[in-house]
DNA sequence: CATTTGACGCCAA
DNA sequence: TTTGGCGCCAAAT
């Protein structure tokens, strides 16, 4: 079904299925996207995607840290917080 | 077309 | 455990 569908495409429908509550790593969504390594490849997408119908929010650096995000790091942990996701150790 | 940049990840020191 | 350096991929310059 994803086949067809470019890296950046694949990148977004993933993402876009992320369930609320729930949070991927870039390296996971990489994996799901076909290509492993492409971690920063996914960083770049999510940069450079301003469709707030994606909830690139949900994408977290393995390390469980935040990471990034294009409308304020801030803002991206209290989503998360409002979402259900706790992070701390 | 060649090089650099960037929301990353893993390994070695 | 923390830091530095290398690798990998896509988009921008």
């Amino acid at each position: 079904m994803f086949e067809k569908l470019d890296f950046t495409n694949k990148v977004h429908e993933i993402v876009r299925n992320i369930p609320k509550g729930n949070v991927l790593t870039y390296k996971q969504v990489a994996a799901k996207a076909g290509s492993p390594k492409a971690c920063r490849a996914i960083g770049s997408v999510l940069n450079k995607n301003y469709n707030l119908e994606i909830p690139c929010h949900r994408v977290i650096r393995s390390d469980n840290s935040l990471g990034g995000y294009n409308r304020g790091s801030e803002n991206k942990r209290r989503l998360l917080e409002q979402e259900g996701y706790e992070f701390k150790d």
